[in-house]
DNA sequence: GCGACAG
DNA sequence: ATCTTGTCGC
């Protein structure tokens, strides 16, 4: 599934010019596919050591169910520098993806698309990587401006960076912080957004990318989040 | 030079 | 992102 690589430990000068480079082959345009699994990819990295762990975690569509699960833990090499994280990142994404026992047809990424601004965010660089569609679903704004936008889920407005659309803020959950979604690889905005509105089921990021967000901060395998755990250790 | 800055 | 318990609001 994925080949011949470059290298992710480059200079900052060096992983600039790369993705400008690779950002002329990235496709804003949809690409006719049946979409049945749809993978989420997050990581987390401890604060004092380096040491991370990314997880995907696949999902049917239409029943959204979690159909399979890859796990690395890894160590990060690279800092985060804003506007290369896929350089920090990849590395610990790329062995989980390796691992993985099926095919997504479409990549849900936690970070930018091509809302960047050199237009290869983390989740255009994985589309580009992996050969397929791919969505940026971030948090929060790396680059770009917009305006306010309403209250009501669905609601949006334009994310704009040198007179260009580069993605749409996004009202995903009422009283909540909006996301910023962008084009990632093989596919337009509007059909992006489509897909994160198919996949909120009530909370801010979408389906998939919450499962993964959940996965890679569980500090144990198994069914118990921190919570629970540390309330069966008090008893 | 100053402020901004995905996770 | 992470450090962290309870608590206020849609």
């Amino acid at each position: 599934m994925i080949s011949e690589l470059h290298p992710f430990e480059l200079s900052y000068s060096s992983a600039v010019k790369l993705q400008t480079d690779l950002a002329s082959s990235i496709v804003c345009a949809d690409t006719p596919v049946e979409v049945k699994l749809i993978a989420g990819i997050d990581v987390s990295v401890g604060r004092q050591g380096s040491t991370g762990r990314s997880a995907v975690v696949v999902m049917s569509y239409p029943s959204l169910e979690i159909v399979a699960e890859s796990i690395h833990e890894g160590t990060a090499t690279m800092p985060y520098i804003p506007g290369l994280l896929s350089f920090r990142e990849l590395p610990l994404i790329l062995p989980a993806l390796e691992k993985l026992d099926v095919e997504p047809d479409l990549f849900m990424v936690d970070g930018q698309g091509i809302a960047h601004p050199r237009r290869l965010g983390i989740a255009s660089h994985l589309g580009l990587i992996v050969g397929k569609p791919s969505i940026g679903c971030a948090k929060s704004r790396l680059c770009g401006e917009h305006q306010e936008l309403g209250p009501d889920i669905g609601n949006g407005c334009a994310l704009t960076d040198r007179k260009e659309i580069i993605g749409r803020v996004l009202r995903t959950r009422a009283g909540t912080k909006p996301i910023f979604v962008s084009v990632g690889h093989m596919i337009s905005l509007e059909t992006a957004v489509d897909w994160v509105l198919k996949l909120n089921i009530g909370y801010r990021l979408p389906e998939p990318v919450r499962q993964a967000h959940l996965a890679a901060g569980r500090k144990t395998a198994g069914v118990y989040g921190n919570h629970s755990r540390s309330k069966i250790l008090e008893r």
